[in-house]
DNA sequence: ATCAAAAAGTGTCAAGTGGACACTTTGTAG
DNA sequence: CTACAAAGTGTCCACTTGACACTTTTTGAT
């Protein structure tokens, strides 16, 4: 038993990558055609990039293994955000089929570590597909049935996501490098799914220290160019992550 | 393979339960007497409660059911921070000791989920110990070398606790009904670490709603009584956990 | 009865932050 | 040179925070 390098039947790492361009906000799955022996056809069975774990590897190595294997993207910065684990998490005929194709013991209870990101899906570049399997973006609002409880863990993933934007300036990880501040706020706009005053944003922004203004402008734009920005790390990694105050009156304030 | 109801041998779950009581912030550990045949005395291991996965029952429940039949702890709100699963945690002498005498699977590569939970020791009462083994309150700043990387467990619990009390007024569930305005602040106090205003606490704990005065008071104390609080628990329901609040100059203001 | 001890309880001010709100500027394209 | 499109800008009010020191209430001792 226990052979070093050899995959651990009961634990699992997924990754929910979200990507953010064009004003959008979208999924990273990975789309594989499972054949279906009633049908003859095959069936179509989306779900995070996932797979088992390596007894050699920590749970981090086998998040950053499985993603690159799967959807060639790699140095993402994944975290850790819940472990998953109802031994009735397979409930589908389409994931059993898909299981029975790829694992040697199909029935074995598995629970699964759930990673997350946000990262600029237009810089990010998919490894082309097999016919059988395919890594593809898809806007959250589309997101359809996920193989297994992908769907609860893409679900409490987009939670966990709304609540650290408002509790740390992230989202510039995912940014291009340099970004106006329609760009940031846009994407702030994305993720929490709804207007926030464009006045209060700046002023907000500007004063953290998070962002540096830089002095270069757009060009070629067929309006008044916008000034670019630029994330400041430096302040991040000083402040780490106690940038929060509790209001008196219970509300959310962040922005509105 | 697979039989349901059996331990899944490659997955756990870990307990970090926070006591406070009498102005102390504890951790529950268990206490194991584990055989040395070199010295053919006992070695002391103290480690976190925590247990092998049963393949029929999911996280939470392992969590609890663990902490039950360790500690006799029942009906505690457990919450899952971390899943820990580095292959090189079991290093330690006194660890492969243990692990022989009751695992069938010594060198199985385990992954572990923990919980946290915070709780009013006082009032837990913890069930009597075995010869070998038995469950024990350690102030924080008394806890010796843990088992496997329990260590590392508990100083991200208690960061993790640190945080979630700046963002949610918990520690509510863990004081008495009754408490008077100083037992809360203590209790801030001591998972903060530091000392806070005593007229600043009071007028924000009171303005934000959670907690309700009684009519009723201290008695038989030799100094002015304190009035007594409760918890309110609507409240909290109501506003889930969006009491948050960035700051401009991303300074942690709580509470100073 | 008075006093000492011990902890509870109370108010104000200045500085900073949040949220609401509408017009001007600057570039390009036709 | 005009129209269009998006960028960019300032003020006011209400509220929250943080700093700060004395009075009140009770018990127990003399």
């Amino acid at each position: 038993m226990s052979l070093s390098h050899s995959l651990n039947p009961h634990v699992s790492v997924d990754c929910v990558i979200f990507g953010f361009s064009q004003d959008t906000l979208r999924l990273l799955l990975i789309k594989r055609n499972i054949p279906n022996r009633l049908t003859e056809m095959n069936d179509i069975l989306y779900a995070l990039p996932g797979d088992l774990v390596k007894d050699s590897e920590n749970l981090n190595q086998a998040a950053d293994r499985v993603l690159a294997e799967l959807t060639g993207l790699k140095d993402i910065y994944l975290q850790q955000f819940s472990a998953f684990g109802d031994p009735t998490r397979i409930t589908k005929a389409k994931d059993r089929a898909w299981l029975e194709s790829v694992r040697q013991d199909p029935d074995a209870r598995v629970i699964t570590v759930a990673y997350m990101s946000l990262i600029d899906s237009a810089k990010a570049t998919l490894q082309p597909g097999s016919f059988s399997e395919e890594a593809v973006w898809m806007p959250i609002e589309e997101v359809p049935e996920l193989a297994f409880d992908h769907n609860e863990i893409f679900e409490q993933a987009l939670a966990a996501l709304k609540e650290s934007i408002q509790m740390q300036p992230i989202g510039f990880e995912l940014l291009p490098e340099k970004f106006t501040m329609s760009d940031l706020q846009s994407l702030y706009e994305t993720i929490l799914d709804r207007d926030l005053d464009k006045r209060n944003f700046r002023r907000k922004m500007i004063n953290s220290g998070v962002i540096q203004a830089l002095s270069e402008k757009q060009i070629g734009v067929s309006n008044k160019p916008a000034r670019f920005y630029r994330f400041n790390r430096e302040y991040l990694e000083e402040r780490g992550s106690n940038i929060v105050n509790l209001r008196m009156d219970g509300s959310f304030t962040l922005f509105n």
